[in-house]
DNA sequence: GAGTTTACCTGTACGC
DNA sequence: TGCGTACAGGTAAACT
């Protein structure tokens, strides 16, 4: 599932590939891959017919190629979506949604998506921050990341501490494997509740974060199965290192007690029951 | 207004 | 073999 690492990992290879070049053609296979571009599929070809990409940019787990009009082309992978570089005489895949030509013939880029919770749109005039993601946080390795304040906020709100690693408009490119990873890390449960967590507590979790996600970028990302891969097609490897998600009913590597799993906001949540006690309620 | 729940999706695994 | 069901989970709308 694609979380902060596996964005950046993507936003690397992209900005590699498509930076400088110019779209001859923007084609939508399934309209539910840019239900987010409202105006439709006829004016998203239209606007982006003839614009060259200048960057590849990122705000936690979107993704931003602002263009030489000053619009922008907003991508979020969601739970399955991949961008691929493809040669123009490869096969289409299954799940192809969209695809986008350029003017040197060189590789495709193309969308595909399994489940169709990612997709594509154009921001107009978003080329610096896209309105449409403004909402999102900044996510904790970003230069510009303001500690206190996040502290301040955290410990502001009556919610429990998964709940808020998870909110993207407090902190982004958290999702449920890395919240759970560092949180296995910190040795806090989930459900622990964010107004009782000093501030020593919250830069230690902060920390741990940090170190996830850093961690997973070198590794290229998580991939459980082929539903994540870089614009190469090619898988992370950050699965051999969790000590947490996916683990239940297997040894802690810290204390040897067994992973248990709990359902948590409709999704799984793993963690140490010695490691991270849950909280009295 | 803040916090929480639900809908959106489809492929895979599994029990009967 | 085929059917039904549970599950995976990021985001935003809907709800309390």
């Amino acid at each position: 599932m694609p979380e902060l690492p596996e964005v950046e990992t993507v936003r690397i290879g992209l900005s590699k590939w498509v930076t400088g070049r110019t779209i001859a053609t923007a084609e939508v296979l399934h309209p539910r891959a840019i239900r987010r571009h409202l105006p439709g599929d006829a004016h998203f070809a239209a606007v982006l017919a003839g614009r060259t990409v200048l960057d590849v940019s990122r705000r936690g787990k979107y993704l931003w190629l602002p263009l030489d009009s000053g619009d922008a082309i907003i991508g979020h992978l969601g739970m399955s979506g991949q961008l691929l570089m493809q040669p123009a005489e490869a096969e289409d895949e299954k799940h192809l949604r969209v695809r986008f030509t350029f003017t040197d013939g060189g590789p495709q880029l193309r969308f595909v998506d399994q489940r169709t919770f990612g997709g594509l749109s154009v921001s107009e005039g978003g080329a610096g921050l896209p309105d449409e993601i403004s909402h999102i946080a900044r996510d904790p390795m970003d230069p510009l990341f303001d500690d206190t304040a996040f502290t301040a906020r955290i410990r502001g709100r009556h919610t429990e501490v998964k709940r808020a690693l998870l909110d993207q408009t407090l902190i982004s490119g958290v999702g449920n494997i890395y919240a759970d990873e560092a949180l296995w890390r910190a040795g806090l449960h989930g459900t622990r509740p964010t107004d009782q967590l000093t501030r020593p507590a919250v830069a230690r979790l902060l920390g741990h974060v940090r170190d996830v996600l850093s961690e997973a970028i070198v590794a290229g990302g998580t991939s459980f199965d082929e539903l994540y891969v870089d614009v190469n097609g090619e898988s992370g490897y950050f699965d051999r290192s969790l000590n947490a998600y996916g683990r239940e009913n297997e040894p802690c590597h810290r204390c040897g007690a067994i992973i248990r799993r709990e359902q948590f906001m409709n999704r799984s949540s793993f963690s140490c029951p010695r490691c991270q006690p849950k909280p009295r309620s």
